[in-house]
DNA sequence: GCCAATGGTAAGCACGAGCATACGATATGC
DNA sequence: GCATATCGTATGCTCGTGCTTACCATTGGC
């Protein structure tokens, strides 16, 4: 910083695009690989140790249009790596669970994920990388805050 | 860091993408108080002191498919904001420059968005921010790089 | 008990991005 | 001189996204 040449910098937004653009496409492959989509890719990460309640819910929780991950849930649930139930107390929703085998392809994907990301953050000295993750972790979680509170 | 209950942190897309998000979000109001489109707005930054030769080149340094700009760029040529001529040397090129006139929209624009930005950045520690940004651009010229290659 | 809201589902619509094709004018290499 | 490449232009196609609508079953509030 400055990155131009009267002191200007460039915008966040025109910063972050490029970098999202090659550290989605380094995603291709091993989500081809696993045979998952970003979607579902997506599904098995925002499923954590407890059950989600409502598909609404998880939807909005990573970024999804409700309307358009039925089938995707359809899919993982066909290949055994989510569970979906009637929630007893209400039965219009579901309860949502990662199974031992989706919890298991997920982490090995998002091993695999992060690997290649040290194409990345190898390029940064340590101490520099740390302050990144975690000021980006910040940064991200606000966001979500945000961006759950418009919704 | 490490964000998940279980030792497992986000991948850097998954951080990124509610981020870019809600930056992107927030510039939409300032680009239509200015009249501008994102990708008018984009072609105004990738526009330097220096003219751009080419079409095709501008539209590879923002990103942008050439055959979509054209557009964009007759409205900024019809508004005085950019200059399209001919390039003396190759008849088929074009050379692009910022107009006075362009260059302080584009400033005015920048202006606004980076004091929105403030609204993030200014969650991090002062010293935590500045290594963000120094970290941010050395990646994003990194990615622009490699997305350069591939192209 | 009735009505409005909610959850899952299916599908429609509009839009933009990515990519491709084709054309005329021009430039380059052999 | 000819074949190929390049530039700007126009347009088409496909796909994904965001949003909407509608439906049925269920729930919650009055």
């Amino acid at each position: 910083m400055p990155e131009q040449p009267d002191g200007r910098r460039d915008d966040l937004a025109a910063m972050l695009g490029p970098l999202v653009q090659v550290l989605v496409a380094a995603e291709q492959p091993v989500l081809a690989e696993h045979d998952l989509s970003m979607w579902g890719y997506a599904v098995l990460c925002g499923l954590g140790d407890e059950p989600v309640r409502t598909q609404a819910a998880l939807a909005q929780a990573i970024g999804a249009d409700k309307t358009r991950i039925i089938g995707v849930l359809d899919t993982l649930q066909e290949r055994g790596l989510i569970e979906r139930e009637p929630d007893p107390a209400d039965r219009r929703a579901r309860l949502l669970r990662l199974t031992g085998e989706g919890r298991r392809l997920r982490d090995d994907v998002q091993r695999s994920i992060q690997q290649g990301e040290q194409r990345w953050l190898g390029r940064l000295p340590a101490d520099e990388r740390a302050v990144f993750l975690r000021a980006l972790a910040r940064l991200s979680r606000l966001a979500r805050e945000d961006l759950d509170r418009s919704r």
